[in-house]
DNA sequence: TAAATTATTTAGATTTGTCTAAAAATAATT
DNA sequence: AATTATTTTTAGACAAATCTAAATAATTTA
């Protein structure tokens, strides 16, 4: 099934905002894509001609299961493009949405699962959101950054953001294990570093990078 | 100036036939794009309109002095993102033509320079082929992979494929450097590794990875 | 429940990039 | 130089994705 640009983002604004609601309507869809309800009903006979959506007139539209398959595919090369993009390359989190909305399209399947071995089989990109492994599971629940956590907050670290040994061995150093609770101190400004106090250890600091490998939950 | 992928394409095949021979033709662009020449004559005309190209008709044409930015800037990002696939992800030499033919067209400039100081600022992709720095300059010579290089053929180091901390050391324990001579004394099909003698001294192997990091010529 | 409002679809037009078939320009050949 | 062959351009058509304006269905409200 080889999907075009517009039609897969089509796919990927209907997972999203079926997400929230249930079936999708037309207005909804072109408030989202920036563009007409005219446009939105012309496309929505399309994409349920090659079978990827269930729409009938009037009623909205949802995704069939071909459809929710290929809108998981994007998802996962979104998601795993804008992890890249921070972990590998610098950018900051909040500078590689743009970015990886042109890279998602890029259809290599070999590409993408070689990607996600490079980057240690990561589980959340860097806004939180999990990232859909090679055959669609990903964890549901929204988990956070903790770099986005607010102060004094307990917290619990669900995941990290990759499996790379470096990441490993700071983790190891700092004791932070999965299930570890802790409360954010204090935040500075200046490197974006985070004071954090474990339990009933004595408070420490963590860079930038390490509390955006960390997800948390609120506890 | 922002180029469609159709723009994009024709521009970077004008310049590489325009390597080869001077006024590209009609019917050679056709041919190289899997076209017809009526669809490039409407084309040309689009494209000189924006000032890219010096075209009169039943002439052929030439990049103008934009249209050459504009391609040095394409075939910058294919060869980074070729060398990117090769030497992070673990392709072959020989499969990331197709790939790079997709990622080229991604627009973002702050990505194709961040991902140049990821690679280590690397001047030849993996074919051999220079690499165009931020500002449009490259080599012109045509160096070769080590690995492409006949038998007992006489060669002399040009360049390395990157200027990474790990190639670096490898380089200088086997006492590689730009300007040594050396002769191809065995390939082995197995793991693509390669026996070589430099000038006065023992026969050394060195591996298929930096054989592919060595570009060299003809002595 | 009838009228008014809102949401959605249809109809017809536009742009981009392509095509075929025919006309025009250039090049090659006798 | 005149004819033939080749190359290139023009003219008109088509599919994809969009738009505006008008028509129709669904929903809300009085």
């Amino acid at each position: 099934m080889n999907l075009t640009i517009a039609e897969e983002n089509y796919i990927k604004a209907i997972f999203h905002l079926q997400q929230a609601e249930g079936n999708v309507s037309t207005n909804q869809l072109a408030a989202s894509m920036h563009t007409k309800p005219a446009s939105v009903t012309d496309m929505l006979k399309k994409l349920t001609n090659k079978s990827l959506l269930e729409y009938e007139p009037y009623q909205g539209v949802r995704l069939g299961k071909e459809g929710k398959k290929q809108a998981l595919s994007i998802v996962r090369k979104h998601r795993l493009w804008e992890f890249f993009l921070v972990d590998k390359l610098q950018f900051g989190w909040d500078e590689v949405h743009e970015v990886a909305e042109e890279l998602e399209h890029i259809s290599s399947k070999k590409l993408v699962d070689k990607l996600d071995a490079f980057l240690g089989f990561p589980k959340f990109d860097p806004h939180g959101d999990p990232i859909p492994d090679m055959n669609g599971n990903m964890v549901s629940i929204r988990q956070f950054n903790l770099i986005d956590v607010k102060q004094k907050t307990l917290v619990e670290v669900c995941s990290v953001g990759s499996q790379s040994a470096e990441l490993l061995e700071l983790l190891r150093h700092k004791n932070i294990v999965i299930g570890t609770q802790l409360q954010i101190v204090r935040k500075f400004d200046f490197d974006h570093s985070v004071e954090i106090n474990i339990e009933n250890k004595p408070t420490i600091t963590i860079s930038q990078q390490l509390a955006q490998a960390l997800f948390v939950k609120l506890v």
